[in-house]
DNA sequence: ATAATATGTTAGACTAGACTAACAAATGTT
DNA sequence: AACATTTGTTAGTCTAGTCTAACATATTAT
C-alpha cells in the first residue's frame, strides 16, 4: 500500500492534473513545498510503482490507477470532513488540518462506516464532490458565480478552492452553502457584485471571492 | 511533539512497567517485536528527550512527563475505541487496530470531540479505565473473577489484557461488560469455575481465562 | 568459581524521504 | 542567434528508524 507521503504525493499530481492536465515537477515541488531534487526523486518512486508515467525532462503523467489511487485519498479527506461537520460538530473551517491526517489511514472499514452513518453523501461540506469506492467523481455542471449576470437568482453549492481564509470571509458574511443570492449589480470597472441575500439587504463580493463561489439557478 | 513510534515506545514503556515496576530493554525489545540494538538506541533518544531516564546495562525507568505522555496516548487510544463502539456502530473485538492507528493524530479538538459526544466516560468498551487530560488513570479495586469464591455473585465490569482472541471467545460465550455471573462451582483440580448468568443455565470456564476477568461484586 | 545463559552494546549497513550545491537542458526574450 | 530565465538533473549529505553480526556484561546454575 502507499505511503502517506506517497499518497498526498498523488493527492497533488491530481489536484494539479486537474486545473492543467499537464503536470510539471517544478510547480509540484511548490505545491507541496518540497525541493525540486526530492519532487524528481519521489517521481521516479510513483513511476516503478505504477502510479505515473515519466520520462527525463517530460512532463509528468498520471497513470488510471494513480488517479484512481488518488481519487481514493481524496474521498477518504472528503468523507472525513464531511464526519466531522455532520457527526462531531465541526465548522467547516476547522475540519481541513484534521481530514488531511486522517485520510492516511489503513482501515476501510472505519471511511465506509463513516460513508453509512452519513447516508453516502455526494459532497463534502465546502461541496466538492466525494469520488466513489472506485474512484469516481460525479461530476456537477456548477457555474462561478462571476460568470453570471445581474439579476440571477442563485444558490451557493460549492466552493472552487477552499482555504481556511475564504471559508472564514464567508462566515463573516454568514454566507454558507445552500444560501440563496441575488445579483443586484456588478460594478464595470472591477467586477465586484453587489448582492442581497438572506437578512443581508446588500454586500459587496470581489472578483476574487466570486470566482471561487459555485452556484447553481434556482 | 512526540513522533508515533515514541508514542508507541511510550506505551510499551507504559505498559510494562505497570506490571512490572522495572522495565528491561529485551522485554520492551519483544513487546514492541523491535530488535534489541533499535531499542537500546530508541531508548538513548528518549533519554535525551526527557521521557525516560536510563542508563548503560540499568532498567529503564520512565519520567513523570515519560508517564503522563504515555497516559496521553492512551488515553487517545481508549477514547477512539469508546468512539468507534458507541458512535459509530464497531464490535468491541475490532476497534484495536483502528485505534491503534488514530491515537497518533495530532488534533486534542479531536479527541476533545469525542470526549464531550461520548459524555466524558470514565472506561474503554473493554473496561480499562480512560486517562483524564492530565494524564490520571482513574482506579478501580476490581477483582480478578478468578480469586473469587463459590456462591459470590459479580458483575463483569472489566478486562486484564484483552486481545482479539479473547474477546472473540467471550462473544462466543455471550459474555460481556455488565453481565451478572454467579459462581456455582470450582473444580479444585484445574482451578475452572462453572457459572450461571443471563439465559445461559451453566458454562465452565478456564482458570486461563478466569484471571483475565475483571469483577465487581453486585 | 566457573560455565552457561540472558541481557545489553557497538559497529556498520539499509531505507524512505528530505536537503543543498552545482550543473544541464529547455524555453522565452530581445 | 544569443542570452537570460525557468525547469530539471546529478551528486552528495542528513535524519529517523530499522536491521545483522559480533562482542561485552550480568545473572543463573552447576
Amino acid at each position: 500500500m502507499a505511503s502517506p507521503t506517497v499518497e498526498n504525493y498523488l493527492k497533488a499530481l491530481y489536484g494539479l492534473a486537474n486545473e492543467a492536465g499537464e503536470i510539471n515537477l517544478s510547480d509540484l515541488s511548490i505545491h507541496l513545498e518540497v525541493s525540486k531534487p526530492s519532487v524528481n526523486s519521489m517521481v521516479k518512486t510513483l513511476m516503478q510503482q505504477g502510479w505515473v508515467i515519466y520520462e527525463k525532462y517530460k512532463p509528468i503523467k498520471m497513470t488510471k490507477a494513480g488517479r484512481k489511487a488518488a481519487a481514493l485519498v481524496i474521498r477518504k479527506h472528503r468523507l472525513t470532513e464531511m464526519f466531522l461537520v455532520k457527526k462531531m460538530g465541526f465548522a467547516w473551517d476547522e475540519v481541513h488540518d484534521i481530514a488531511e491526517q486522517i485520510e492516511h489511514i489503513k482501515a476501510p472499514e472505519f471511511f465506509d462506516r463513516m460513508d453509512h452513518l452519513l447516508d453516502f453523501p455526494k459532497v463534502d461540506p465546502h461541496g466538492s464532490p466525494i469520488p466513489d469506492k472506485e474512484g469516481n467523481v460525479p461530476v456537477f455542471n456548477y457555474k462561478k458565480l462571476s460568470e453570471c449576470l445581474v439579476g440571477d437568482r442563485v444558490r451557493l453549492v460549492g466552493l472552487n478552492q477552499s482555504s481556511k481564509e475564504l471559508l472564514e470571509f464567508l462566515d463573516s458574511r454568514n454566507i454558507g452553502l445552500q444560501v440563496e443570492l441575488e445579483i443586484k449589480s456588478i460594478e464595470p470597472f472591477d467586477h465586484s457584485m453587489l448582492l442581497t441575500y438572506a437578512q443581508h439587504p446588500s454586500e459587496t463580493l470581489s472578483q476574487k471571492v466570486c470566482e471561487r463561489l459555485l452556484v447553481e439557478k434556482v
